[in-house]
DNA sequence: CTGTTAGCGCTTTCAA
DNA sequence: TTGAAAGCGCTAACAG
């Protein structure tokens, strides 16, 4: 095996910084060091690809003197390597894919911001897209990221993606699902106790002598909230609550604001005293409204929210919530992945749950 | 010109989803459908690569039969384009390059998702990273993307990145400067008007009568930064305020939290009438701290926010805020780069200010 | 309208 | 220790 980070990237890094930096010729290829170095491109590859193999031997016995010379020819010239070239003869291209649903939403942005750190420091880059909870421009996504030659995807699946996925690993291309998960998709899922996480949202609730509880989530049928309905569901009937009395206000993924405006006022008008949110943008949203209407948090009606945010320490006391645990989600969906792209481990159902941390 | 994504796309798409799907062998090329269909990998090529030109006519002219029969081989097939090899051939890659300093900040991930948008609509994917503020590893993402053959960058720079930013160019690849300046930069640089945009916050509280206002600002010398530190300052000065009353606190970029804790408390010992922050992430920071220490917002003190947070808006009354304009800038930026790629424009230095958003 | 062919820049046998 | 050469899959002249 060896590094799997080429040594030719750190050459890059020198070549490319290198004091000699001239003006330069637009594309400065192995043909033209090769020729200023007055020996074959093929050694000039040797050398740019050198690296101490996992037996301790060199992968190619290059002469030091030359290796030197090529060396730094390259660096004179500015020599930088062409991917695609090497992409096409490797079929390797160092890029991954991820796709979430919305990169602007805080929990999608700390997933992409930990992936990318791991993935960078693997040596590789990502090429990143939000779906929109769109199964169609889902589609588009991975059709472009495929022709760009990703190796890999980390995706948050929407409804109606199983088709796509499934082509996916087809073509050969690995998969690691994050956040929701499906019985019938052969990939590693890495996804909330989403059951659990809610009960533990409800019992927040539950043990300040809370009643009238309800629940705001949204109406997309994604495995993670439907997961979270159901630990309401569940923790509600236990409660000795019927299941006329539990209510669920599901809103639009796409409008929440107008529709906040709505159930917000209802809810309060019945009197209800505490809420337990799906996901953080709906307890914002949510938050927002009751300031609005001047209702006081955590004390005319109390809170629990989901995902981690700024915004329930914004509040004293804060808004207890149930969060996840993005780091450990995105190491782990990250090694996943590279075990599939290195074909350590099959290509199989693989559901992941990892418990919610409960910020009370 | 005719259109710029290739209709190969969009039967890509259809090729896909083909319900002739069957279990694929692994890597169909153009040889292969050539082979099936009976005809050249030229004429194969023609079909996929058939389009509309800009003067009505289609760019190849292919016997309609024909190209019928190489569709539906294609299909069958499962065909898939190898970009590697479009890209080695063409010297495109439809990939763009972006560069923010934290993808998980909530400007920064709005930024991405529009220019995310925007460059989907054109046919391009997006490779990502961001850089932490660090130099060394905006160095480092720049050259990796640079391998991975980028079209464009769109970045934020930090300090110390001139020289690489100027390698970019010389080396061909057209830049689009994002939230920072700098006069010796021969790039488009969308950038906010901070001076005028903190003049505007710090109406805002003087309006309300208040005399003792302060700043947090970051210690990073960013020219966004500075230019809202000046704005502070010229405003300070004009209200009659003397420079030593004029007081700015500065917090390291990467630790905000321990340094709040100590900075809030001594704002608030001595009695602040009103704080100004330079970034969203400071007046969360410190809004939590405020908080917490049972110091009620926007009566015991009061805050002008800026940048767009869902935060300002979760109190009542609402903090004021200035915010930028992301949609506009990210149309601006984007239009520059694409008129740059297709040598419309000149890369030049051309410093863009746009107006900060008052919300009171 | 269709086929032939010459590479794009790189890696990797195989020979020398 | 080095060189020659065969492609990876695709596009775009150029010929027919």
């Amino acid at each position: 095996m060896g590094r799997d980070v080429p040594s030719l990237f750190f050459i890059g890094i020198s070549l490319f910084f290198s004091q000699f930096c001239l003006a330069m010729s637009k594309n400065v290829t192995i043909k033209d060091i090769a020729a200023e170095a007055g020996v074959s491109i093929a050694l000039v590859s040797f050398v740019m690809n050198n690296r101490v193999e996992a037996d301790g031997k060199m992968k190619y016995r290059v002469n030091d003197a030359t290796r030197e010379r090529v060396i730094e020819v390259a660096k004179r010239l500015n020599y930088m390597p062409n991917s695609a070239a090497r992409i096409l003869r490797k079929g390797k291209s160092k890029v991954l894919g991820l796709i979430v649903s919305d990169i602007s939403n805080v929990f999608y942005g700390e997933i992409a911001r930990n992936l990318e750190t791991l993935a960078f420091e693997q040596g590789y880059t990502m090429l990143f897209a939000s779906s929109d909870e769109s199964p169609e421009k889902f589609r588009q996504i991975v059709l472009s990221f495929l022709e760009k030659g990703v190796e890999g995807f980390i995706v948050v699946p929407c409804t109606g993606t199983l088709k796509v996925l499934q082509q996916v690993l087809n073509v050969g291309v690995p998969c690691v699902v994050l956040d929701r998960k499906n019985e019938r998709f052969p990939a590693p899922m890495i996804v909330l106790d989403n059951v659990g996480a809610m009960r533990s949202a409800v019992e927040i609730l539950l043990k300040k002598g809370l009643k009238k509880i309800e629940m705001i989530s949204y109406t997309i049928r994604a495995t993670s909230i439907t997961g979270r309905e159901e630990g309401f569901i569940s923790r509600m009937r236990e409660q000795g609550i019927s299941d006329e009395q539990i209510r669920i206000h599901r809103l639009p993924f796409d409008d929440i604001d107008s529709s906040t405006d709505l159930v917000i006022p209802s809810i309060v008008g019945r009197g209800v005293e505490g809420i337990v949110f799906a996901t953080n943008a709906l307890a914002i949203a949510s938050i927002r409204k009751l300031s609005s209407m001047g209702v006081r948090i955590q004390k005319d009606i109390y809170l629990v929210g989901f995902d981690n945010s700024d915004v329930y320490d914004l509040f004293y006391p804060p808004i207890p919530h149930v969060g996840q645990p993005i780091d450990k989600i995105c190491s782990l969906a990250f090694s996943y992945l590279q075990k599939l792209i290195d074909k350590e481990i099959e290509q199989t159902t693989k559901i992941v749950y990892i418990s919610g941390e409960v910020f009370d």
